[in-house]
DNA sequence: TAATTTGCCTAATCTTCCTAGGCAAATTAA
DNA sequence: TTAATTTGCCTAGGAAGATTAGGCAAATTA
């Protein structure tokens, strides 16, 4: 029964669900029909094959991302801006574990431009707005900060800081500042 | 026939080969099966499941990729033993994509204890004697530089920098000298 | 109301994972 | 030197996921 419309929409809220629930590289066309109590035949009728769920998958979490940066970063500047944004990852990873998850998943070139993954690069670049770096530096610290939020949050998640003092909330704290500081004293080469 | 002598070793790297040719991802019991010209049952009688091998390929990585770090880091310190540690990762991740994609395996935490990581963490550490950070920042410093390092190569690995000037290869040297700046002067709270 | 589309299903094929049990060569024991 | 055992790889086969082909009935359109 499905309780009426299978959509497109749906299907990805759903999966996007099931990854968060079970992990990104979990999630199965078979797993998701099951949820949604259909026939795994009935979701190919929408989805081309099972790669191209986890790309709507990707897409969505892109999206969703991409609008809670924009709402944080609405009006604040400078270090504000950067913690804003860097919060917005790192509550996201959190929340989302499996949205996050696919959201790294490489789009190819024509997808990933049509993607919200555009918006994102827009609005790392507008954080540093509040700080003195002009091109090329200013796309070094895009780069940077790109590094160290992916990298902190991926570690973070898949447990790399674990069990050990001090407490990864501090870390991250401290890793804001230090980013701040260094911002605001970009080294020459 | 299989040339005699399915060792342990060998299947481990023939399946590390594999990684970095199809990707990490893609490593199949039956593929590897394939390739060493055997009969999937008989990998079977060296390795538990799929997920054994790919936990194997993944200490293997993490083995080479601590000898790299140990042998380059040897007589240096400073921003020469913080570059050398930083290059040994992003030529290792460009050289075999699939063991790098390997070493980032969630391992559980026994075998974590028992593997290579540990040494990496000590020669992390190890890079900032160069630099004047006590406890906790030390820690903090420690958990920045494997954000950075891990992000960055994994989002160049992924095509995240690509087709956008500068070229990567000025960012990651300017990332470095921005480090190094930054442990010079590592800001209070 | 006849033609078509929509939405979901049954059925069947392929690939991978994994287990059981077998057999022959090599090794060890008597 | 023969008998027992171990080693190394194989044949068979069952489960689950991916994917395609084709069907049928309700909803829509002509």
């Amino acid at each position: 029964m499905a309780s009426e419309g299978l959509t497109m929409e749906r299907l990805v809220q759903a999966g996007a669900e099931l990854a968060d629930e079970v992990g990104f590289e979990q999630v199965t066309v078979s797993e998701l029909a099951r949820r949604l109590d259909v026939k795994v035949a009935s979701l190919y009728s929408r989805l081309k094959t099972s790669q191209d769920l986890k790309t709507k998958i990707a897409l969505l979490a892109l999206e969703e991302l991409a609008d809670r940066v924009a709402a944080a970063l609405a009006g604040r500047a400078g270090k504000d801006a950067l913690a804003a944004f860097a919060n917005v990852y790192r509550d996201y990873a959190r929340e989302h574990p499996g949205r996050y998850a696919a959201a790294q998943l490489r789009l190819d070139p024509k997808t990933a431009a049509a993607s919200a993954g555009v918006r994102h690069a827009q609005m790392t670049r507008a954080i540093l707005r509040g700080y003195e770096l002009t091109e090329p530096d200013q796309t070094h610290a895009v780069r940077l900060l790109g590094s160290v939020f992916h990298g902190y949050v991926s570690l973070e998640l898949g447990g790399g800081f674990s069990h050990s003092a001090p407490d990864t909330e501090q870390t991250w704290s401290r890793i804001l500042d230090a980013l701040d500081a260094l911002l605001r004293h970009w080294p020459a080469p």
